[in-house]
DNA sequence: AGTGGTCGCTAAACTGATTTAGCAGAGCAT
DNA sequence: ATGCTCTGCTAAATCAGTTTAGCGACCACT
């Protein structure tokens, strides 16, 4: 790979100067004293030898490699990982900077090898990024240097940036206050253990905790609230069945997530029933399968881009302690409407 | 990050040897006449140390990173573009080696920018990833060194590891047939576009040409084939809708991928039909919606994770120079019986 | 006694950049 | 003539490894 390429001495040489004045010149150095006629021999030089500094060397004497960590827990599982890492590609990128990728798989042996791997290389900072977002403890090893949570807090108070899901949460609730429904909202998708353990989830609370304020203040409370063991949409089908089966039928539905939301659209097609004539349906994610769902999904979106790129800037421009709270915007779909009269 | 961080020379100093004797011992290299002492202290000490060695000062010297380039066109649109990184990772890790991804995002300026930036880094080697399987020209920029295409082929007769969509045609129509499925045999997501340009996609034609095998084989043509402008649910719904109009229902429907076929689903259950009691569907990608779906639909898997695999072990150990097809296993799922009576 | 070979190890060169310390010459004042 | 400052530039050290060339001691053989 790029075997003979220019170096620096080649290009004094040709430039008739020493490596260190062509080193100067080429790192815009403040305040060397070099001729205006000498700076232009050594661009022209450069230019002429198609010279490309060996960043091995550079770093190897000024410790920077122009090169993050981004390690996870699990790239691949979830769809949303591709976003996040686009987002802090094109961040690095902007930067002059390239990312240099590891997976924890969650196995703590794994997760050492993925730590020195960086390590050993001299990346210029850590993101760790978690799939879900969640809290947790960042390996000691790699407090060295900077880093930055990525869909994750710690306890440390490191800089972080999360989605905010109080404020989805929130937007969910308006959205069918606004459209008049009041008294026959349900939710599918309550679960103790996200909802209780920060190191499962941050987003089973804060979005439950939005929910609730928007509908206290408006003087409402949920008709039922049914619970899942997962957020998927097996579970979300048979909560929608239970729903059905009682007396009194919602007139919305606020789904945790889009695969919940997948799962009650299945019950409620076998049912017969029509959204959002006969049941408005709201959700948090934006997974493509909402946009391809019909009739469409509303829901609000996990800014997963953007929260990549927060962290990249975060990590090289440095900013606030305080975790960054990312808005998720609402997409308002067809699969909302007034209450049925 | 990690300042302070034991040298070769103070490991060398502790084990009272020469950096020479050290970096000899710790290397495993053969040949060398050193006593089994000399390599008890040398070990001893660095373990002591804790020394790791520096890869910027070693790659300077032997012009080795262990580390690949990933480059693609587009990491973040396909939800399968986290498989092929995990895959990748995974052997990229077991042959201690690290991936610095890049993306191009099909642009000719970005893609400069990601082969200097890879290249400025002494890769070992680059794997170039296409999201849509097709064939493509790699920039000449990075023919110096190992290149192996991922999810793609090119003109020049480079390594490369693509799926067997032939082989997954063939499988989804002898799945067809064997369940008794002869004459009312639909297709969805017929598209010139994607059949007669390479380098759009290789796998629309291969899929064709694997169906058209086996049904050929066993005398049996199609009932209708149905051409969709993208390979999207709203595709799948609108081709689905025109073939239930027709007077001869189908009693098995191919879709070129789940994404066709989730549409497909739609249609069906608007029309009041059941799978696979009425109507049987089989597809090709095993998206994870095909699980999700009701009843989950039977596939033929893109083995991505495979496949990524599949390209570190090409570039780092070497291999043959016709394109690696990596099998596509069928997924039978509740979408498949026999034909209604 | 001289020659050659093996053993166990090391000094020093080398990779390609950055950075520190400082030199030669010009101009000017004393 | 001396000292001083300023200008424009460079020699050499440095980063942390790998690699080449070779040294001294010891033994065997002629």
């Amino acid at each position: 790979m790029g075997r003979n390429r220019a170096t620096l001495a080649d290009v004094a040489r040709r430039a008739g100067l020493s490596k260190t004045a062509a080193s100067m010149v080429l790192n815009g150095r403040e305040g060397t004293r070099l001729s205006a006629e000498a700076h232009q021999r050594v661009f022209a030089a450069a230019e002429e030898l198609g010279y490309r500094p060996n960043l091995a060397a550079r770093s190897l004497r000024t410790r920077k490699t122009a090169t993050i960590a981004f390690v996870s827990d699990i790239v691949a599982t979830t769809r949303f990982a591709g976003d996040l890492i686009r987002g802090a590609l094109d961040a690095a990128r902007e930067r002059d900077h390239v990312l240099l990728i590891t997976e924890t798989q969650g196995d703590a042996t794994f997760e050492q090898y993925a730590i020195e791997a960086v390590l050993d290389r001299q990346v210029d900072g850590v993101i760790y990024a978690a799939m879900a977002t969640r809290r947790l403890t960042v390996p000691a090893a790699i407090l060295g240097g900077p880093v930055v949570l990525l869909n994750a807090t710690s306890p440390d108070g490191l800089p972080s940036v999360v989605p905010d899901d109080e404020g989805a949460g929130r937007s969910v609730a308006a959205a069918l206050l606004e459209l008049g429904h009041r008294d026959a909202i349900a939710l599918i998708g309550r679960n103790r253990l996200k909802e209780d353990d920060p190191e499962v989830s941050l987003a089973a609370r804060a979005r439950l905790r939005g929910i609730r304020q928007t509908l206290d203040e408006a003087n409402v409370s949920l008709l039922a609230e049914c619970f899942c063991a997962e957020w998927l949409p097996e579970h979300g089908y048979a909560a929608m069945r239970g729903l059905l089966s009682k007396p009194k039928r919602p007139s919305a539905i606020i789904c945790m997530n889009d695969r919940l939301a997948f799962g009650a659209y299945q019950a409620l097609g076998e049912a017969g029933l029509t959204v959002p004539e006969d049941i408005s349906v709201i959700s948090f994610d934006d997974d493509p399968i909402a946009a391809w769902l019909r009739p469409s999904l509303a829901t609000t979106a996990l800014p997963h881009e953007q929260m990549g790129r927060r962290a990249v800037e975060l990590l090289l421009d440095g900013g606030a302690a305080e975790p960054a709270l990312v808005p998720m915007p609402l997409r308002r779909r067809r699969s909302l409407a007034p209450p049925a009269a």
